[in-house]
DNA sequence: TGGAATTAAGTAAGCGTATACACTAAGTCA
DNA sequence: TGACTTAGTGTATACGCTTACTTAATTCCA
């Protein structure tokens, strides 16, 4: 059917072998030989056999990307797209391409990562997040196959190479920005608790609130889900408070759009009658009205990194694990605004 | 080192041509050996090698993903996304995996197409776009591997399976709509020419605007890149005309957050001042301030059906080639309001 | 009861590539 | 000149799986 290795062998009057060798660009092939193969090459239009070479190999050239979710609730979320543009930069560079598989379930993606594995589908994997005792991680830990994370994990995090920012730091950082505005009352809208990265900014901003005197409300920490409808469901507890807070640490853009739409649907006015900061600075973030406060955590850089890292491990598995972390930086827009003595 | 069908074969005391049978779930198997068979592949945690079994069989499991332009671009466009959630989630339903591969150029982005076509590395690919000439597409075609298109393929568009809506009727409708609101200067900001998108929206917004008498200027039609910045571009361009037109059909959401920020910017309110129209209601394009009018084009459903339709040539490849409509909807919001006279 | 028909499982030949090992021819050196 | 390198290729096997072909065992019917 399409052609092979034999065919440009018996053009180029060689052995099999010595073709493979041309397209390993093996030093013991002469150049005179070489010169002739890849004209056979050329003439015949050869390109290798992907599954033949991995076979023989044990190596695919791609990598696997594994998401929290569904492709489709995880697509739904900018932050996915983003970090993939910086996985893709660096996979392209070195010609690897990505392989992806999906799953509804957690069942449904384990086994996929397990697929992909076993199956030597992919020659290493980026994990996009970072969950309490995840099963996947614990899974390649067991197996040792390469793999870096995005966030850091929850445990053994000295063992595994993990790209990750500072967000205990940005937390605290950030709620002291508020309470420097003169917010007292601040509440905390995270995402999934399971979530590493939800625990860490909880920390930081527990840190901060603690350092400043404030007193530590449990009502005013509500975790939802890292979409929209989890931002409008956390306004809606806050607001039904009785004292209910004056800004607010959002961990996730999208939700912060969640919350901004039932804000105004209930008439509270941004910033004026409450503040709102939140992370990840998505690309759309400045559109919103108005426009969100946010923290700038270097997506592309966090897909990038750990893109770079994985690949290291691939090429050479004795080195040992190191941990990047990406600055953050707050870009400040309209969200956010000084509290007006009544 | 991992297990193999063999080392199943012994444990089961059969040859390995049997748990082959057993994985394939061939009737002529026993149920006697296949609980057998199944028992030893648990305990020994078997998984079949993919790579094996493409070489063996001709088949990958795995789809490829083309996009226009490298995914680094590409992804920055809410658009994709969201079509690969619709792609996963029906290759999910039947067990494909997804697999792109990127470059920066025309010819990277060939070259990376041609490799997933030689090497076997997928079963068949969606091309995420139509462009007129487009070289993949022909070579495609030439190597008749299976692929479908979203969008209108620019030439054989009968004998490809492809998914697109109606644009050339979506523009003129939505023409329709801004002329029936009063307008009589109506700018058109669209993408790149090369896109059979552009091309069709262009000319139904062409038709509508003769249907209507009203005059047909070229000064009144930009072509920029799909980006904000292409948005941004365009207005500044139509701005500087004596006439400028008091209303915009834009080809892109997109693109209608640069063209909004740049009027923002110049002080012109939307929509008092001037209207605005596009297309493809992307998830966030109600987040905007103002929130867009914007055309929904189902980019899930175009996605979901573009897979499913690959899927069908690949599982029946005489199966002759169709093409899918799906609907649109306008999505009123904000951004469009009636000529005011002065 | 013998042989055809049917069922169940095994044998062995690929799929296309990589690579350890073997081999040849030419060059090196004492 | 003969033993010894060394550069350049070829031979043969392995990678793990599928499948056409065969064989063995069982059933069925005249």
């Amino acid at each position: 059917m399409s052609v092979t290795i034999k065919d440009v062998a018996k053009l180029a009057d060689v052995a099999p072998s010595t073709v493979s060798r041309v397209i390993a660009n093996n030093p013991r092939i002469s150049e005179k030989t070489k010169r002739k193969v890849k004209e056979a090459m050329d003439y015949l239009g050869y390109h290798p056999n992907f599954n033949a070479r991995s076979l023989a190999n044990r190596s695919t050239q791609a990598i696997g990307l594994v998401m929290p979710s569904s492709a489709d609730k995880a697509f739904q979320n900018p932050f996915f797209p983003e970090v993939i543009r910086g996985i893709s930069t660096i996979a392209h560079e070195q010609e690897y391409a990505l392989y992806m598989s999906t799953g509804n379930t957690e069942d449904e993606i384990f086994e996929g990562v397990v697929r992909m594995v076993q199956g030597r589908r992919v020659d290493g994997i980026v994990m996009l997040y970072s969950r309490v005792d995840d099963r996947i991680m614990c899974y390649l830990q067991e197996q040792k196959f390469p793999f870096t994370v995005i966030g850091k994990p929850f445990k053994n995090a000295e063992s595994i190479t993990h790209i990750d920012n500072d967000n205990f730091k940005a937390a605290q950082e950030m709620t002291e920005y508020l309470i420097s505005l003169g917010h007292e009352r601040i509440g905390f809208v995270g995402g999934n608790l399971n979530l590493v990265v939800t625990i860490d900014r909880l920390l930081g901003y527990e840190k901060a609130i603690r350092n400043a005197g404030l007193p530590y409300k449990d009502e005013y920490i509500v975790h939802e889900e890292f979409l929209k409808e989890g931002g409008q469901e956390a306004v809606k507890e806050l607001l039904a408070l009785k004292e209910p807070p004056s800004a607010l640490l959002v961990i996730d853009d999208v939700m912060s759009f969640g919350v901004l739409s039932t804000l105004n649907e209930l008439g509270v006015s941004v910033p004026d009658d409450i503040s709102l900061l939140s992370f990840n600075n998505v690309m759309l973030s400045e559109l919103s009205s108005p426009s969100l406060t946010s923290v700038d955590i270097n997506i592309f850089k966090l897909g990038y990194e750990a893109a770079k890292g994985l690949l290291e491990c691939i090429q050479c598995p004795e080195k040992e694990s190191k941990r990047v972390v990406v600055p953050f930086q707050l870009i400040e827009r309209q969200t956010c605004s000084k509290v007006i003595e009544k």
